[in-house]
RNA sequence: GACCAGUUAGCUCAGUUGGUAGAGCAUCUCCCUUUUAAGGAGAGGGUCCUGGGUUCGAGCCCCAGACUGGUCACCA
């Protein structure tokens, strides 16, 4: 237990008040809410009796009367306290004592009140009757926001927003509004792909095998089963075998993970939509994304240009194709189609490229284009026909050799959705495993493994198939104009706070000896410690559990050790 | 992982050459019956991120660490 600010306590003596006058801070009952705040800007009428309920934001107290703002779910609606519409007889503490000094902001309350215009054309609640829903203990931040819109003292730390979420929601309507615009994008693309006639699915989060991308995985173990299991990285060979069993179209929204570096674009937990459509190919699947990507715009903003970043993208439809080598020509001069792996070498080092010699033909393109292209592609564009060996799960292109049937969407420089006509030759897709595992021998810890049993499903025949995965996160970064994928998560993965850990008298007085000592025989240090059995027992229990010293027995004795 | 910046009251932030810790909002007391970043008068509130060091004396200087942000590297 942390020590309180004054605040708190103050807090924390009002709800004693509150109690001593026979009011519960926390009751129980539903409280009959018949409208909001929006509700009543919009339907304005004089006179109209209301119910409301919020939390408290302000209070402008001018003696017996005043003016206060609840803030509900939809925004803010002023509310007006006057001393004798609130107390009718001659008892008045209900506005003196209740609302004036056991209140604070932050508390929750219900208000049964009639609409009224004030004098400087406010629409405001005239407050009948209130009740305590809920107290709050511990004070909002408080940004103050004047008539131009111009927020004072704003909450910005970003991490205490992260943090502390539930606050920054409270005190920061933008936030809000970045994450309803994130469920109104998920919707609009449930609603897209539900109009085509596909099925939203679940497949396992838990994986023996995490196939379906290059990634590091999360590992953990099952114990019943006494295996390993990996937190999925994809779920896209868990999708094609629907296809096999005969479902036309399906999608996921799938939460993936990968143990890997975090930064302003990369959280450990990311969120991809996955689609695979039967008896489609790759230009299909172009043809309908960016459609998808439009309607999305014009849902969220009602036009197809969005800002992010200073920059203007638009997501009318349709958008530029243009394969990967012809883009690599077009930026660089180098035309790399059909060239050998020694000619793109020199190619790199001529670009001033870092290669080594574990790249192969894919990797070395994918870091050209990664250095040399990549920034080029602010508005949509599509990339398409990928070298086959950085897509072993694609389709050869129909026509040109060496390639596949792959895009990527690219908006803002970076990808956005990859997609491609599916490999579903089994036998070829047995040889890409294969080869897959050849690279990661010569080092490249990022080859996908061979899943025996995805290769049997394709043995029974997956029909002809296109599929894409888009970055939900990403596009919900475009699409709310927030450059830091923490800005539309709600949790965004954090280091632990470290709390400072409270010892009793009897650990600390082993903690000071260990102390000095780091590790020590178990039988001295309780000597040392000159504490009673009982006591010794007790204080070295706590500290295990703590975390703060490990006993370890060896042959003939118990050491204690401090741990980090 | 490297480098740069930051961490001071509930929040946003100042803090001089190293010499008693500051403001606005919030809180508390008093005044105020149509205000709106309400107003007026007064008061209280601090582990200056943590641990060492230098010094008569450290929020400030030095060392180590924690967390956060940014850039780069790694990574789709």
């Amino acid at each position: 237990m942390s020590q309180l600010s004054e605040q708190e306590i103050v807090r924390r003596e009002k709800l004693k008040s509150l109690r001593a006058l026979g009011i519960d801070p926390y009751p129980a009952n539903l409280y009959p809410v018949d409208n909001t705040s929006k509700e009543i800007k919009q339907d304005f009428a004089e006179g109209k009796q209301v119910v409301i309920a919020g939390r408290l934001m302000s209070r402008r107290i001018q003696g017996k009367a005043s003016f206060a703002e609840l803030q509900d779910s939809e925004g803010r609606i002023q509310v007006y306290f006057n001393r004798d519409e609130i107390c009718t007889s001659d008892d008045k503490s209900l506005y003196n004592d209740v609302y004036k000094k056991l209140l604070d902001i932050g508390d929750f309350i219900g208000i049964e009140g009639e609409l009224f215009t004030t004098q400087v054309g406010e629409k405001t609640v005239m407050v009948k009757k209130f009740v305590v829903l809920s107290k709050s203990l511990k004070p909002l931040p408080l940004p103050k926001t004047d008539a131009e819109g111009n927020t004072f003292d704003e909450f910005n730390d970003p991490e205490m927003r992260y943090r502390q979420r539930y606050a920054d929601l409270v005190v920061n309507p933008k936030v809000k509004d970045t994450f309803v615009k994130r469920t109104q994008i998920t919707n609009t693309i449930r609603e897209f792909y539900n109009d085509m006639g596909f099925l939203e699915v679940e497949t396992p989060i838990l994986q023996p095998i995490p196939g379906g991308a290059a990634a590091r995985p999360f590992m953990t173990h099952h114990n019943a089963l006494n295996i390993p299991l990996y937190l999925r990285i994809a779920n896209e060979l868990y999708l094609k075998r629907l296809i096999v069993g005969g479902f036309d179209g399906v999608y996921e929204f799938a939460k993936d993970f990968r143990n890997e570096g975090m930064d302003r674009t990369h959280n450990p937990e990311f969120t991809v939509m996955e689609m695979y459509a039967a008896y489609k190919d790759y230009n299909w699947m172009m043809d309908t994304t960016e459609q998808l990507l439009e309607k999305i715009a014009m849902k969220l903003h009602g036009t197809t240009k969005v800002e992010f970043n200073g920059k203007m993208i638009d997501y009318k439809a349709p958008y530029k194709r243009i394969g990967i080598l012809d883009a690599i020509k077009e930026h660089t001069g180098f035309d790399l189609y059909q060239k050998s792996e020694d000619e793109i070498r020199e190619a790199c080092k001529a670009l001033d490229i870092e290669v080594d010699e574990t790249f192969g033909v894919g990797k070395m393109i994918d870091e050209i284009f990664g250095e040399k292209c990549e920034p080029h592609y602010i508005q949509p564009t599509f990339i398409i026909d990928y070298p086959t060996e950085m897509s072993p799960l694609t389709k050869k292109h129909r026509s040109k050799e060496g390639l596949t049937e792959r895009f990527e969407l690219m908006v803002n420089g970076k990808e956005l959705a990859n997609a491609y006509s599916e490999l579903n030759d089994p036998i070829e897709q047995r040889e890409r495993f294969e080869d897959q595992l050849k690279l990661s021998e010569k080092g490249d810890d990022e080859a996908m493994f061979i899943d025996h049993d995805f290769l049997r499903a394709l043995e029974y025949g997956m029909p002809p198939t296109s599929g894409i995965g888009i970055g939900i996160d990403r596009l919900t970064m475009f699409m709310t104009n927030n450059p830091s994928i923490q800005e539309v998560l709600f949790f965004p993965q954090m280091k632990p706070e470290k709390k400072a850990i409270e010892m009793s008298d009897n650990e600390k007085a082993i903690f000071e000896i260990l102390k000095t000592q780091k590790s020590m025989n178990l039988s001295d240090l309780k000597t040392q410690s000159g504490l009673s059995n009982k006591g010794w027992d007790k204080g070295i229990k706590g500290l295990a559990k703590h975390g703060l010293t490990k006993v370890t027995k060896t042959d003939d004795a118990l050491i204690v050790e401090l741990q980090d």
